[in-house]
DNA sequence: AGCACGCCGACT
DNA sequence: GTCGGCGTGCTC
């Protein structure tokens, strides 16, 4: 029988990092399994916390005297054996605390909240008791202990027994409940009752025939209700003359209730999308641990291809799960994935209130779905046994999480693999550089969808010189060529897409006259204007140089920071095309739940015929109208201090060229910038993935960035700046010789963003190629830097950190 | 995190 | 002298 229980506890610190040993109470000891949560005492005060159960036993890892568990939680493990095994690698392999791993894997309403109560004792005395509760049984702490006098008073009343404090610990998770109805009565037993109702008792008559047909079941008065034509009034009349019962029940809160599931079916494959499911579908029957890369252009079917291969793991008893990036999570899509697998769908997604995400996580636990589809926490889905699991566009960086656990849904995904032994589908027209070169490598196996279904060509795309354009118009953020394509899709009832790239608004300079952006001399990294210091700096080697008030490159005066919003658009468009009717999206005119579905379903219904937006346009919309795709400001993104600039503007302007032409009508698309010659503009107008791919890693060649480099960022971050700049120096001092002499270390740099919050941010970046005992150092490091913390300096890590700022 | 213990300045 | 300020170490 196991006594001893390791507990982890809520407590998220480097300190109490590990598990703790905890005795079970005699009468749970054959109840307490790992995976549950306990309530516990710790510390020296009367502080109770939440903790989860990690392994029982009878032998406790600790010699002191050990304290018991106050309360168990839960009725079943909410951490199965892989969850559990999944906290302690993704806690090492992030730097994060177990606890804080454990919290994120579970839905956010498991997350317990702790109340600090102050109660009278037997010896309070009545004039104490009337001056601290009134005539409330229990008051909270905080709400009595105001000033610090209120405290130590409280104090001295506590250690003399005349109050006392507790801890509440309250579970959040509510389940919801409706009222059932059940029959007492016996089919003959109702007949004889209908026999004895009063003359042109309608109601009381329906309701007996209702209950007939129910056959010992019980189903919800709502529906009960609405099945027989029955008020609720009636239903309690029945209760009281002992026909029925009424009974709680516990009822899912299904965010898609209302929407009725229309089925699909599998639509015909063309051959290479035929070829990539045979060999998912081989890999998911053999068991194998396989990660494919399905490279296919926009419109080539990836999709069809996921629903297929994940139909072939569910026809094998198996589950599915399928991560999209949370924009990409719009109805449509859902709607797609429901009508394939019905009622075995469980979504998860930030637009789900804390209730129904649980109860999505309850269906998912027990079994009645067998296909999650998420955003990236999904990856934590409790699914058992499964089969296959796809990453749409698996390039986003929305996968990677901003905050501690710094995990990515990629890794979380490979490792699940390996745990169930399915293989893995990343999916992306654009694959991210390191995904494509480890294809390259053999390590995952690339499948490739190159043509687009029914051959419906890609969109033609021009590129418009914004230099030129500025040269013969006024300052407009409309060329010539742009505003009559538009006037000539109004005029033909077609519809167009313009996207406004907010990406790097503002903080970089460009000659008007030659398109020159000012670049680091040492990093080949655009430099960043920074206000504040009225100097332009590289976030990588901390290089700093004047504001240039003329081009270095041709000598204009034209130098300027470039950068506009949509709202500025919209109301210019207005001008310019006065017939328009726009629809303008960005974070504004989306903030409320559920305008984002709405202005889609307005444009999509032909309301509207000019879309405005930012990036959040660029994906998943597909509307047959739409033959033509303005990028207003391609360049942008491409000013950005950051090795990926490149990358992640040839991704947006591939993205969102997919937009136009998708069904029968071609599609056109334009393309303004200031550096029309760019090499991921060049390749994004030709479609060709395979040219940037190749181009592109000849510059992190070169440049000794990934994936040819790993890369560790650690940040420290002081309300005091220069307490910052100097521990970030020490720990530069401490590191040095402790890596690898190949490892580069950049930095220490102030962050673009040098003061949030009030705090000064610093970081350093370690490129390595090979590097054993880094994880053992970054530990340490954590440790180290456990007592400057108090003194108010963080420290965060983030391994393979996809933003630079 | 939160609590107790412990060591220095301004007060009944 | 002591009350209470906050720096330091520990929590099974």
């Amino acid at each position: 029988m196991a006594e001893i229980a390791q507990v982890l506890v809520d407590v998220p610190t480097m300190q109490t990092n590990r598990p703790y040993s905890y005795r079970i109470p005699a009468a749970w000891q054959a109840q307490v399994q790992p995976g549950m949560r306990v309530v516990v005492p710790f510390g020296r005060g009367k502080r109770r916390v939440q903790g989860f159960v990690l392994s029982c036993g009878d032998q406790p890892e600790f010699d002191g005297a050990l304290k018991e568990i106050d309360a168990v939680v839960d009725l079943a493990p909410v951490l199965n054996t892989e969850m559990l095994a999944l906290t302690k690698w993704l806690a090492a392999s992030t730097f994060s605390f177990q606890i804080t791993c454990a919290q994120t894997m579970l839905p956010a309403v498991m997350r317990a909240k702790y109340v600090k109560l102050l109660r009278p004792t037997t010896q309070t005395p009545p004039a104490v008791r009337t001056t601290w509760f009134g005539d409330q049984p229990e008051v909270p702490f905080d709400q009595v202990a105001t000033t610090s006098q209120a405290v130590s008073q409280l104090l001295r009343l506590q250690a003399a027994g005349e109050v006392d404090v507790y801890y509440q610990v309250k579970n959040q998770a509510r389940r919801k409940t409706q009222f059932g109805v059940k029959a007492r009565l016996d089919a003959s037993a109702i007949t004889a009752t209908e026999g004895e109702l009063r003359h042109g008792a309608k109601q009381q008559l329906a309701l007996l025939k209702g209950l007939a047909t129910l056959n010992g079941e019980t189903v919800t008065q709502a529906d009960f209700c609405q099945r027989f034509d029955v008020n609720p009034a009636t239903i309690r009349t029945g209760e009281q003359k002992g026909w029925l019962q009424r009974v709680q029940l516990e009822v899912y809160r299904d965010p898609y209730a209302t929407s009725e599931i229309k089925a699909t079916q599998a639509l015909t494959l063309n051959a290479e999308q035929q070829v990539a499911v045979d060999q998912i579908t081989q890999a998911v029957t053999q068991d194998a641990t396989t990660t494919f890369l399905l490279e296919g252009v926009t419109g080539s079917g990836k999709t069809e291809v996921y629903l297929q291969s994940m139909a072939a793991a569910l026809a094998q008893g198996k589950t599915a799960l399928m991560l999209v990036p949370e924009i990409s999570l719009t109805p449509q899509m859902v709607q797609r994935v429901r009508g394939r697998f019905g009622k075995a769908v469980a979504v998860l997604h930030s637009g789900l209130s804390n209730g129904e995400k649980y109860d999505e996580w309850r269906r998912i636990q027990r079994g009645e779905a067998q296909v999650v589809v998420g955003a990236r926490s999904a990856v934590f889905a409790p699914l058992k046994d499964i089969g296959l699991i796809v990453m749409d566009e698996e390039h986003e960086s929305t996968y990677k999480q901003d905050d501690a656990p710094r995990y990515h849904a990629r890794q979380v995904a490979l490792w699940r693999s390996q745990y169930h032994h399915c293989p893995v589908v990343l999916g992306s027209a654009t694959p991210s550089l390191e995904t494509r070169a480890r294809a390259e490598k053999g390590v995952y196996q690339r499948l490739v969808l190159a043509e687009r279904v029914n051959q419906r060509p890609l969109p033609t795309v021009s590129i418009i010189d914004m230099k030129k354009e500025m040269q013969q118009h006024a300052e407009s953020n409309f060329s010539a060529p742009l505003l009559v394509a538009l006037q000539d899709r109004l005029d033909r009832h077609e519809q167009s897409v313009l996207m406004l790239n907010r990406r790097g608004f503002s903080s970089f300079v460009l000659c008007r006259d030659c398109g020159f952006v000012l670049k680091c001399p040492n990093c080949d990294i655009s430099l960043t204007l920074h206000m504040d210091s009225h100097t332009m700096k590289c976030h990588y080697c901390g290089h700093e140089e004047p504001i240039p008030r003329i081009c270095p490159n041709c000598h204009g005066h034209q130098i300027r920071y470039y950068g506009t919003g949509t709202e500025k658009v919209e109301t210019e468009l207005k001008e310019l095309l006065p017939d328009a009717n726009i629809i303008r999206m960005d974070n504004d005119t989306t903030r409320k739940k559920g305008a984002h579905a709405k202005l889609l379903a307005k444009f999509g219904s032909g309301e509207a015929n000019i879309l405005i937006g930012t990036q959040m346009i660029a994906k998943g919309l597909d509307f047959p109208n739409v033959t033509l795709v303005g990028v207003l400001n391609a360049d942008t993104g491409l000013g950005l201090p950051d090795f990926r600039a490149s990358e992640r503007t040839f991704q947006l302007l591939t993205q969102v060229s997919g937009r136009a032409g998708r069904a029968t009508k071609p599609g056109h698309v334009y393309i303004q910038t200031f550096n029309p010659d760019h090499y991921a503009i060049r390749f994004a107008q030709h479609h060709d993935y395979e040219g940037f791919f190749k181009y592109e890693m000849r510059m992190r060649h070169q440049g000794d960035y990934p994936p040819y480099y790993f890369t560790v960022q650690i940040t420290a971050s002081d309300l005091d700046e220069a307490v910052a700049a100097k521990r970030m120096y020490q720990l530069l001092q401490w590191l040095r010789p402790r890596l690898a002499s190949q490892t580069i270390i950049l930095g220490p740099t102030p962050k673009p963003i040098a003061r949030v919050n009030r705090r000064y941010y610093y970081q350093i970046v370690i490129k390595y190629k090979r590097e054993p005992n880094l994880a053992a150092t970054l530990t340490t490091l954590l440790h180290e830097t456990q007592a400057q913390q108090r003194q108010g300096l963080q420290i965060g890590i983030d391994v393979e950190p996809l933003h630079f700022m």
